[in-house]
DNA sequence: TCTGGGGTCCTAGGACCC
DNA sequence: TCTGGGGTCCTAGGACCC
């Protein structure tokens, strides 16, 4: 029999600032949402009882609760923590599937001769996180992968819901349809006006039964993980000048290819995202005949495309660049491509050891990207 | 004082090939 | 010589998740 405990820490970010300064323990901590722009990334439950939560802009969230902390994101930090949560998961299982930063799921299938049953395995697992680091988690599990996420999200906070085989409809039935991940807003609204409206009267629909609640789950890993690496922001204010325009995108290629050097891949697609004023959202890509991970490679493409796509005068809010359809660097390379770019490569970690070090501005070449050709 | 940034998955049409 | 259909790639958009 297969088992699955999904784990989910509480208000993560939150939690780990208290963690990083206990003087914040038992206070409304919300983090992201400052100088009015931008969102809640994540709220403790103190601040949650004001109906702070995550997504929230920030003005609307100073509004609920005045007296709240708000702190910058430390990503680095929350990234360091999410490594020790999965050190521990892995103690308990070779088979441990990292869904988000907080996220994930301990395949608890075979492990009963080592650790004895899975129910009392898991809570052993959610305890030694808390008591090693501090941070509270929840788990659900379950013979099947669904069933264990919603498990954990409706044991949310700091709880533990365990479903027995057999037990799954049981389970399922009474919640609404948007409990299934995967049902958001939209789906959950045509949803109800067909009289959908609990996961019982779904599972009496064969169509959406296959699509949104796949209990029986066959094979592992079939899922084909097609991933990309991206980078955007929002401008501070409506940008029209296009010079301007390409220096932020000059920006945002860098770090796109910074990255990509870094995990030692090569993108073969590169998509430019554009936010007009009005807040409409259009995404153009275009594939190149040798995938690639240099900075001027990557900035030609980015830029003709915002050239094609973005008309004079037009004001714009958000730019963002991502590469896809990613291949690992050295592939299906012929010896002449290769040695034609061994002497960039080596250019370019110099160039991303430097930043490292010294700051993204340490090599001054952002002012003038280079033009195309 | 409007609405972040990182992603994945799915769908659908058109091009192109056989 | 005017005509089917399947497969794959590319592009774009939208829903969703954390």
């Amino acid at each position: 029999m297969a088992w699955f405990l999904h784990v989910d820490m509480d208000a993560f970010f939150a939690s780990v600032e208290q963690v990083m300064n206990p003087a914040l323990k038992g206070k409304p901590v919300i983090v992201g949402g400052r100088n009015g722009r931008g969102v809640v990334t994540a709220a403790s439950y103190e601040a949650r009882k004001y109906g702070v939560h995550s997504a929230m802009p920030g003005f609307q969230a100073k509004k609920l609760c005045p007296h709240g902390i708000f702190l910058p994101n430390r990503r680095q930090v929350y990234s360091e923590f999410s490594d020790r949560v999965f050190a521990i998961l892995e103690q308990y299982s070779p088979q441990v599937h990292a869904l988000s930063i907080d996220e994930g799921v301990v395949d608890l299938t075979g492990t009963e001769r080592l650790f004895g049953p899975p129910a009392k395995t898991a809570r052993r697992i959610l305890a030694r996180i808390e008591k090693d680091l501090g941070l509270s988690a929840s788990g659900g599990l379950s013979t099947s992968r669904v069933v264990a996420k919603i498990a954990a999200t409706l044991a949310k906070p700091h709880g533990f819901i365990f479903v027995p085989p057999g037990s799954e409809r049981a389970f399922l039935s009474p919640l609404p349809v948007e409990s299934i991940p995967g049902i958001g807003p939209r789906t959950q609204k045509q949803l109800y006006q067909r009289g959908i409206k609990t996961v019982a009267a779904l599972l009496r629909q064969p169509g959406l039964r296959d699509r949104y609640l796949d209990l029986e789950e066959p094979g592992s890993g079939t899922r084909n993980h097609d991933h990309s690496i991206g980078h955007e922001t929002t401008l501070d204010a409506p940008l029209r000048d296009r010079e301007k325009m390409e220096e932020v995108l000059w920006e945002l290629v860098e770090e796109v290819g910074r990255r990509l050097r870094r995990a030692g891949c090569r993108a073969r697609c590169i998509t430019l995202k554009i936010r007009y004023r009005d807040f409409q959202t259009v995404t153009r890509s275009r594939t190149l005949s040798s995938p690639t991970c240099f900075d001027r490679e990557i900035f030609a493409v980015a830029r003709e495309l915002l050239e094609k796509n973005v008309l004079a005068e037009t004001a714009v809010r958000l730019l963002g660049v991502s590469a896809s359809a990613l291949v690992m660097a050295g592939w299906q390379d012929s010896m002449f491509e290769i040695e034609k770019r061994r002497s960039w490569e080596r250019l370019y970690q110099g160039i991303d050891r430097l930043r490292d070090k010294y700051g993204a501005g340490a090599i001054g070449v952002r002012k003038s990207p280079p033009r195309a050709r």
